[in-house]
DNA sequence: TGTCCCAAATCTGTATTCAGAATTCATAGT
DNA sequence: ACTATGAATTCTGAATACAGATTTGGGACA
């Protein structure tokens, strides 16, 4: 059993995501590298290391002398990722073997369908539709497109904790996934592409209420 | 006059991006830190910032224990992010206004009518090149779109040096812009998406030639 | 009371140092 | 002659140290 051995940056990148996905940060606030170093029990270089990807990202914010901060979150910035994993979501759907979306197509229904009840956690639920994603993804050949989405997806992990509480629009993204799921299984590519866009642009629309208008 | 104050690492990132171009680096060869910390005359610190920086673009790879090298090229790769830049692009022309489109069109068509002459340096072109698809997308009202695009394209920075000596396809790219100037013009986006689309299939065409098949 | 200014404290950006992993090279053994 | 082994070297990953920029807080002055 080979033990972990990588980076501490990364390790770092992922213990911050996590806790953005539990929103332990508010969006806007600076970050004090030495007290964050210090709790996570970590010097400085690496951490450092880590906010510069983050940073790279759009998680954070960088300003000369005045350090990292969590980037504000706004509708227009949700909008525009949205927007921008949408089309390469589609493209990466487009890039994937018919034969093996076909394939999958049963388990991506199933999944769709044991979509968590809506008294589970928010982190689970969130979980769940990655997976779901992923999945989805799983046959695309194009390697770099799914580097890139991964890494747009972590610039709209600061938006993941604004979802907790909602209920009504589960049963929406249920169903939309259901759809994408059903078309595969009929063949149908280009439908399919389309439905998950259309899933990316109403999965906009349900958070839009939830963010704080910009100051 | 400001005098320039940003962070080192950003300096040393475009610095060795600007080599790149000029093919200082054979692609796949190891980074030394303490070598290259020397030559540009900063510590490692701030080099090693790059670094990760340019590994998180696609420029670098990184592995532990071992450092960064340049990414080996290959076929696939550039296929893929002729892909993806083709899709950002002709996204970013669909979020642009309109109005806006139809305002810069002629000064578009001008500029690839100035193309460089093929005896002009390869350098020259490629900036050339660049500031066309610049103005382009300068009307795109989705900031983080055009983050992305630069994030891309930095990760095709490897292969520009390859296209050097090539002479003939630079009418074909020439042609190109101008017909999607044209379209611009007559105010058709989604014709224009769709020459632009093109125009980056036919230029990774073009490459594949010059790409050495991968060992 | 409110504002401006300057000193102290804090924090970032960069350099340097340290520990341990990976590589190299020479040598012993077959 | 070739391979295996291990010590010496080189290099990375991480921690610490240092310098200068930014923020904070208090006191002088209106």
């Amino acid at each position: 059993m080979p033990i972990e051995r990588r980076p501490l940056r990364e390790q770092i990148r992922e213990e911050l995501l996590s806790r953005l996905d539990r929103g332990d940060f508010a969006a806007g606030t600076d970050i004090n590298e030495v007290a964050l170093a210090t709790e996570l029990g970590v010097s400085r270089t690496p951490l450092r290391e880590a906010l510069i990807t983050l940073a790279g990202e759009g998680v954070l914010e960088s300003n000369q002398g005045r350090g990292f901060r969590f980037a504000p979150v706004s509708r227009k910035e949700f909008t525009e990722l949205c927007e921008i994993v949408a089309a390469l979501e589609s493209l990466a759907l487009d890039r994937s073997d018919p034969a093996y979306l076909r394939e999958i197509a049963p388990k991506l229904l199933r999944l769709a369908r044991d979509f968590p009840d809506r008294i589970a956690e928010q982190q689970v639920i969130e979980r769940h539709d990655d997976e779901w994603h992923d999945l989805l993804l799983s046959g695309c050949r194009n390697e770099r497109l799914l580097d890139l989405i991964t890494s747009v997806k972590a610039g709209m992990r600061r938006y993941a904790h604004l979802l907790t509480g909602d209920e009504t629009p589960l049963e929406r993204e249920q169903a939309e996934h259901c759809r994408v799921a059903e078309l595969l299984m009929a063949g149908d590519l280009p439908q399919a592409a389309e439905a998950l866009r259309d899933n990316w642009v109403n999965g906009m629309e349900r958070m839009m209420s939830r963010i704080p208008a910009s100051s």
